[in-house]
DNA sequence: GATTAGGATTCG
């Protein structure tokens, strides 16, 4: 049945059939009986007829109408989506305009499947056009009413242009060049644009004025483009820009905000235009635009390679009067070793890049010819993208023939395959998650190196010296209607649903909103690790027991150790030939011994636990031929006061040397540590979380951020029975003990996304990042 | 109300 017109909306009611009963778009769900029922709204959008490649190419049209009779309290799901399939897509499309009051029967309700994304109401209706019916009234005089002022410009479908008019038309980019001089008076923008007639059209776009050129950044923007000509040339339609002519771009980004990119100070922009632009997204998503994307990071660059590179500019340096160079970094490691360029240092501007250039990070780029001039204007600092970069393995001047060759990047003159360079403003969508890289660099490259099988997998057994927190009750203040926690990291990326999160392609930096299903290690004091920043060992702390024996094999037939440094005294034990001996540097004697650091020999972990009451810092030692030495590492080498001090087994070369520590006045792990020749290993948190947001569920660690996620050092914690509790008690909250998933509170979370590899396979794993308990 | 370009790898 085609779509029916009527004259006025009254009359919409009187062809409401006897037996159809008019249902409010908020009531309505998809337990609904669709069945005699029908709906009375107004056209608020009206896309256009694509066709489905998933349905055997039949023809779709999505509309979003709006109940207008309301209650003035209703504010949600007040509007829904509508899809018009077969020939009532066609008829839909030409009959009605956006605007005009639709009354729609015989509709089958299904779930929204963009309802997390649009936020407009959890069902969508269907209409088939063999069964379903419609009438509408067309609107009033387009001076009347919100939608009709919206429908001041029409866009022309890229497969209806003709020839010799002037249009306006939307597309995606799937090709451009950025503006270069034509041998007329003009720069000269050539872009390719197509849209969901799939219809591809090229543009070409001529102004004196570089900023009034398109701002485009990547294949997949969306360009809005305002009074073209149309021409046809070589047997294809062409765009070209004509009097009164504006270009406006969005980046093609799903989800990300619409924001319009133009040096054009007023140009109109209403929902529609967002509507429009995120249908264009979502077309080209499934159209293998994006997934062709060139953009490559320095991590998988390979020889020989044209690729895109997005990176931040450290130092330039002009080479002569054909070329010039940028060393620029994306903060990922590239797998063959880069060529460094050598410039004098006072002919280069910005930073020295010897620590990155060491890592291997710094990527040397020789800019060439007509791109100088844009490669001149740019600031160390500043965020930029290479279009069809070159990279060449090179020999470097002082290279040996054996040795491997260098990765080298040239941008050729010439503006083929679009080649040229272009600075992107730092607070640009595209770039939150390379800033983020760089942000966390050197604690992701430190994390790199861990093996992540390691902190999944190892879950030691519990150390006595850590009490088991008590089970204590949930916090009631638990609100579900708030975040428990809150992030605290300065970038505003878009929050996404877990399952685009697990759709992603890391590095990336994002937002998620979810519950905590499931966390690990149940025991929480298994959550307190020993770490070694050097060699990346990760290990529980010691249980009483093993250090008690490291003691007690110390101790046995100890005969204490004479040094010329140390004022020794000794006391008999209770043990018969136990000898507890103290030492302390000559040149602190007399200090307040909390002042001293006392070396202790010949006692139990008992006994040393009772000194370290009245003595601030003890070192257990032990004597080796005479000469004072530290004990197995696998007892603390520091107790200072509730806290244990531990050294890496691995990385320590207990050397001893440098026990004198005159005019030091406090004393910490680290110093003594250094002091002795120890590699002091850190405390650390470490909790894997599951989280669920209905979407999807997924494994996230609370590492490298988990002291301030919960507003407690892990050293202090590792002394302290009240912080535990702490720990314990915020666990309790967020993921109450017998509670379902529903009961528990959302949580605001910052996430980081990123590869390590585990056996040579790439693993992607999710780590929390800048996010922390609330404290009311 | 003219003209430019109209994609399709440099060669350092």
């Amino acid at each position: 049945m085609p779509v029916q017109k009527v004259n006025d909306s009254s009359d919409l009611d009187a062809k409401v059939p006897a037996h159809l009963q008019r249902t409010a778009i908020t009531g309505l769900t998809v337990t609904s009986d669709p069945s005699h029922r029908c709906v009375k709204a107004r056209v608020v959008h009206k896309g256009p007829v694509i066709s489905c490649a998933q349905k055997d190419g039949i023809e779709m049209l999505r509309a979003e109408i709006r109940e207008e009779d309301l209650p003035q309290s209703t504010t949600e799901h007040t509007s829904i989506n509508v899809i018009f399939f077969g020939t009532l897509a066609k008829d839909f499309s030409q009959s009605v305009r956006q605007g005009d009051v639709v009354l729609l029967a015989d509709f089958t309700i299904k779930k929204s499947p963009s309802f997390l994304r649009d936020k407009r109401h959890p069902c969508q209706l269907e209409m088939d056009g063999n069964d379903a019916c419609v009438y509408v009234c067309p609107s009033a005089a387009p001076s009347q009413g919100p939608s009709c002022s919206e429908a001041k410009y029409t866009y022309v479908p890229l497969n209806n242009l003709k020839h010799k008019t002037v249009v306006n038309v939307y597309g995606v980019v799937t090709f451009f060049k950025q503006p270069f001089p034509s041998k007329g008076s003009d720069y000269c923008s050539t872009l390719k644009i197509t849209d969901q007639s799939d219809v591809k059209v090229s543009c070409s776009i001529f102004s004196k004025k570089l900023e009034d050129h398109p701002v485009i950044f990547r294949v997949g923007d969306i360009i809005r483009l305002h009074r073209f000509k149309t021409e046809i040339f070589n047997d294809s339609m062409t765009l070209l820009n004509t009097y009164g002519w504006s270009a406006v771009t969005f980046d093609g980004i799903i989800d990300s905000p619409v924001d319009p990119r133009t040096s054009s100070k007023s140009f109109h922009f209403g929902e529609s235009d967002k509507n429009t632009v995120q249908e264009l997204r979502q077309w080209a998503a499934s159209q293998s635009l994006i997934s062709n994307d060139p953009t490559v990071s320095l991590s998988s660059v390979h020889p020989g390679m044209y690729f895109d590179l997005t990176c931040q500019l450290l130092a330039k340096a002009v080479m002569d009067s054909r070329c010039i160079l940028l060393k620029v970094w994306d903060g990922t490691k590239c797998e063959h070793p880069l060529l460094n360029v050598a410039v004098a240092s006072d002919a280069l501007e910005g930073e020295s890049t010897v620590a990155k250039d060491r890592m291997n990070l710094t990527a040397n780029v020789l800019v060439y010819d007509n791109h100088m001039e844009a490669a001149q204007d740019l600031k160390p600092g500043t965020f930029l993208r290479f279009y069809n970069l070159r990279s060449l393995l090179q020999r470097a001047p002082d290279q040996q023939p054996d040795q491997a060759e260098h990765l080298s990047f040239h941008l050729h003159g010439g503006t083929t395959y679009g080649r040229g360079l272009r600075s992107l403003p730092a607070g640009s969508p595209e770039l939150q998650s390379l800033k983020s890289v760089l942000e966390n660099h050197v604690d992701l490259d430190e994390y790199d190196e861990v093996n992540d099988g390691t902190l999944l997998e190892i879950w030691y057994t519990p150390p006595e010296a850590v009490v088991l927190p008590n089970d204590e009750e949930p916090d009631g203040e638990a609100d579900t209607a708030h975040s428990y926690t809150v992030r605290t990291c300065e970038h505003n990326t878009q929050q996404l649903t877990l399952a685009r999160v697990k759709r992603s392609t890391p590095p990336l930096s994002c937002h998620v909103r979810a519950r905590v299903k499931k966390y690990h290690p149940q025991q929480l004091y298994q959550c307190l690790k020993l770490f070694c920043s050097k060699c990346k060992t990760m290990k529980d702390v010691p249980d009483d027991g093993a250090v008690a024996k490291v003691f007690r094999e110390s101790a046995r037939e100890n005969q204490p150790c004479d040094e010329q440094w140390a004022a020794t005294s000794s006391a008999s034990s209770r043990e018969a030939g136990r000898t507890i001996s103290m030492h302390i540097s000559k040149d602190m004697v007399g200090q307040s011994t909390h002042m001293q650091l006392i070396f202790v020999e010949g006692t139990t972990l008992d006994e040393i636990c009772v000194l370290s009451r009245d003595y601030k810092n003890l070192v257990p030692v032990r004597s080796e031929n005479g000469r004072m030495a530290l004990m197995d590492l696998t007892a603390p080498f520091l107790f200072s006061g509730d806290k244990r001090y531990y050294g890496c087994k691995r990385c320590s070369l207990n050397t001893f040397e440098n026990h004198v520590f005159t005019g030091v006045e406090t004393y910490d792990g680290q110093a003594v540590a250094e002091a002795l020749g120890v590699q002091l290993m850190r405390y650390g948190l470490l909790i894997q979380f599951e989280l669920d947001d209905g979407t999807d569920t997924l494994e996230a660690l609370l590492w490298e951020n988990a002291e301030k996620f919960f507003h407690v050092s892990a050293v202090d914690a590792s002394g302290s029975q009240d912080l535990q509790d702490k720990i314990q008690t915020i666990i309790d909250t967020i993921q109450p003990p017998q509670s379902s998933l529903e009961e528990r509170p959302w949580l605001d979370l910052c996430l980081s996304v990123y590869t390590v590899k585990d056996n040579n396979i790439n693993k992607v794993c999710y780590q929390i990042t800048d996010s922390e308990i609330r404290e009311e």
